[in-house]
DNA sequence: GTGAAACTTATACAAGTGTCTAAATTTAAT
DNA sequence: ATTAAATTTAGACACTTGTATAAGTTTCAC
């Protein structure tokens, strides 16, 4: 990403933005991510493409920014709702769902031009799954597995976003309710565990802090 | 893929298809695929553009022709090898590892080059993925368990290629025996078969036809 | 060794990509 | 309101992509 989101946008930087955003989400809904090229954005966009390569490396680029507004639209990376030692996991898979079915309209749409693990939405469980990454490392990196961290955490992001995709980009209706038991079934994190930081037995009972 | 595998191919033929893979390899060694173009590839193979798209839809069709070499080379499909109820999983996590293992070279320096979840690598994971996802499919099909079959196959196909990309691509050398311990713990199945087609009680002892 | 099929090649083309310039405009702080 | 800094914009540029044609060459089965 050629801007810099992190400080605060001028006004004509949020117009522009929004206006690329917006039609890359309209589009999407109407053909496949092959057949969208940067001029055709640009038009859509009543923008210019120097304007578009002011903001954007490439469509890829932008594309990728759409998921960081759907996912920051469904409060991702907010931390303040978390109890001491709430299963993670099942918090995680929850927003996560949630997101998948709050953009169920566009995912449909998108779903009818793109296959369900071509480029395009490949790229969007990718950038679900790095950033569930980084929350469970943090999260995980106290405790003691049967088997190294890392792969206890990419395990746990790969089981996350498999299941998430079968449900809603195979299209398996399934509850969230139904959907936990197979994260419990999938991920057997009793027999996995061995030690948390602390000294407590199980991680999600007494290990807080 | 342009070209027809299925057919028998022509002296020309074979050595255009070798010409191209093999200096698809060779600049894949030296540097990152997104500065490999099919001018390139041309010359180097001195071979014309035109005898290029002959072939391949582009250079993305290139290397995955190139992983299908490398599996082909292990034996990936080799059905007559197996023993009636061998666990498949094991069997062909063995194959995976020995097939990174033989192109230790060839991928080490794709490495130093390629983000280990880049595109490139990324196209050759996912190859892999694909290939045994359709060997699984056919071999659990029978089988129930307490989750749908489909995602039991998909935990089996994910698990095995993030095990072997934290090997291989995240390089954390681990023999054999340790990674079968590690996907013993990675899945439970003893947890999850319910059961097999037959009447037994676990898929792996007595459920061979 | 002949002939039909398969493959190669030179060349041209329309379209898209990403960068760069310098002039015009917008912005936010004074 | 003024102004210096930051952005936007039109236009041009070099380069890559993938397709298409039609003339040449190789291949393999007979």
């Amino acid at each position: 990403m050629k801007y810099d989101l992190s400080k605060k946008p001028t006004r004509g930087a949020q117009r522009t933005l929004y206006a690329f955003s917006h039609t890359a989400m309209a589009l999407l809904a109407q053909k496949p991510f092959e057949d969208i090229n940067v001029n055709e954005i640009c038009n859509q966009s009543n923008f210019p493409r120097a304007t578009f390569y002011n903001y954007f490396d490439d469509k890829y680029d932008l594309v990728n920014y759409v998921w960081y507004l759907l996912a920051k639209d469904v409060g991702i990376d907010d931390v303040s709702a978390l109890a001491k030692n709430d299963d993670l996991l099942l918090i995680y898979f929850d927003r996560l769902y949630d997101l998948f079915e709050h953009n169920s309209r566009l995912l449909d749409s998108i779903l009818k031009h793109n296959e369900a693990n071509g480029t395009l939405l490949n790229s969007f469980t990718r950038y679900l799954r790095d950033t569930i990454h980084r929350v469970f490392t943090d999260h995980f990196g106290h405790m003691k597995f049967r088997i190294p961290v890392e792969l206890m955490v990419d395990q746990c992001c790969y089981t996350v976003m498999m299941l998430l995709e079968w449900i809603f980009l195979k299209q398996q209706p399934t509850t969230k309710a139904q959907a936990h038991q197979y994260l419990a079934i999938l991920i057997s994190d009793p027999d996995m565990v061995v030690v948390p930081s602390a000294a407590s037995p199980r991680p999600d009972q007494t290990a807080g802090k």
